[in-house]
DNA sequence: TGCTGTGAAGTGCTTCACAGCG
DNA sequence: CGCTGTGAAGCACTTCACAGCA
């Protein structure tokens, strides 16, 4: 914990965002900018210009008045505040189509988010090697996890299996778990679980066509 | 617009809830349940019991009181409400690693969501042949879009690259984009856009995780 | 002077609590 | 009698508006 959080409680909402302005602060650091004022800050990111403002001022005072803040300190301080400043070293659970996709998608690694270790428990696929790391047993789980220092685990299990998936994990002492199959898990309470589901947004995409929204 | 929805604005939340509970609801009928009540299926969804059935009624009654849901019937209306009760043809652009992953993903079609065209500016890709589709040129994608009924794009391209995917799928007349590419898109307001980026929930595990939510 | 940082006001979603129906 | 559907209350996030500093 190092950077000491100004106030106790920061909405979900507003670690979104923070994803979202590194995403864009990444981007006009490529273009060469070096100095940003949060209303077009804001609006590259459709959000307001208060809303910047204050969602930065939840992990300290960035900006310089009258002048803006300076993009690259400023994304070095926002992933700090986030905990993203570090590997994370990470577990894949379910080694079907889904999992070797995100095994071939190298911003992971780049983002700090390192898959080191991956299982299943069909035994025709342990001992393949995909993506240069072998298929292990999910029986190997908590003796790998503790070994190589694993904090998180991704479950792209089918969603039948994603429940037995995430037992395995919390067995192993994993206590931060992103599951990308498409159904809901139960866990004990101090394990954090996030949700990465495509179809929400393909659902609220129909949603909004079928309503006329967009005509 | 089959269902008039019975009252003016449906919160953005509601919407992303009622993907959850038809995930919920399909794995309760795979498992034979015939009816719920709002409850449970609310617990089921780490949500509370009123919020599901306000979520609900926006849509109009589908309960039945001292009883319950029927699961089944549920179902059909909640997808009804979103307009995924039919086929949606959409248009991928950008055959990369994360591009050639999702066509692999089989859940899309099975939902309803078909991937009916793909795209790329890679001279090398163009003509090849990814999933049973042909990769063609961005510059046949007015005609295609028009020929084929497509109705959504899918950006999967590198995040540079994003913004010129997506003008291509304006021009060709598409007004839905869901983008799975890591940087923010510029559209005309009549456009709407839904990203999907799995490290907003990487940073959230992150953040909570270094806060010591989870200990 | 210009833009940040922030109390105060505003807005919208969530939860409560219960009337009403099956 | 139990559970839905819903007005009203509560709460949390967003936006406003401006004091204060560079």
């Amino acid at each position: 914990m190092n950077r000491p959080v100004k106030s106790k409680h920061i909405p979900r909402a507003t670690i979104r965002r923070l994803a979202t302005y590194i995403q864009v602060l990444e981007g006009l650091a490529q273009e060469g900018v070096e100095v940003i004022s949060s209303n077009p800050l804001a609006e590259a990111c459709d959000v307001n210009g208060s809303q910047v403002r204050k969602d930065l001022a939840y992990f300290g005072e960035f900006g310089i008045r009258g002048v803006g803040y300076q993009v690259k300190p400023l994304i070095d301080s926002i992933k700090e505040s986030l905990g993203v400043d570090r590997e994370w070293r990470i577990a894949l659970v379910g080694v079907g189509n889904l999992g070797k996709a995100l095994l071939n998608h190298t911003e992971f690694r780049q983002r700090g988010f390192n898959i080191v270790a991956i299982f299943d428990c069909d035994p025709f696929k342990i001992g393949e090697i995909v993506h240069g790391l072998e298929v292990h047993c999910t029986k190997d789980m908590r003796m790998m996890v503790d070994e190589m220092n694993i904090e998180v685990g991704m479950i792209t299990t089918p969603p039948e299996r994603a429940q037995r998936a995430s037992q395995h994990l919390v067995d192993a002492g994993i206590t931060s778990i992103l599951n990308f199959a498409s159904s809901r898990i139960k866990t004990p309470e101090h394990v954090q679980v996030e949700y990465v589901d495509f179809f929400h947004q393909f659902y609220t995409l129909a949603f909004n066509a079928s309503q006329g929204l967009n005509r």
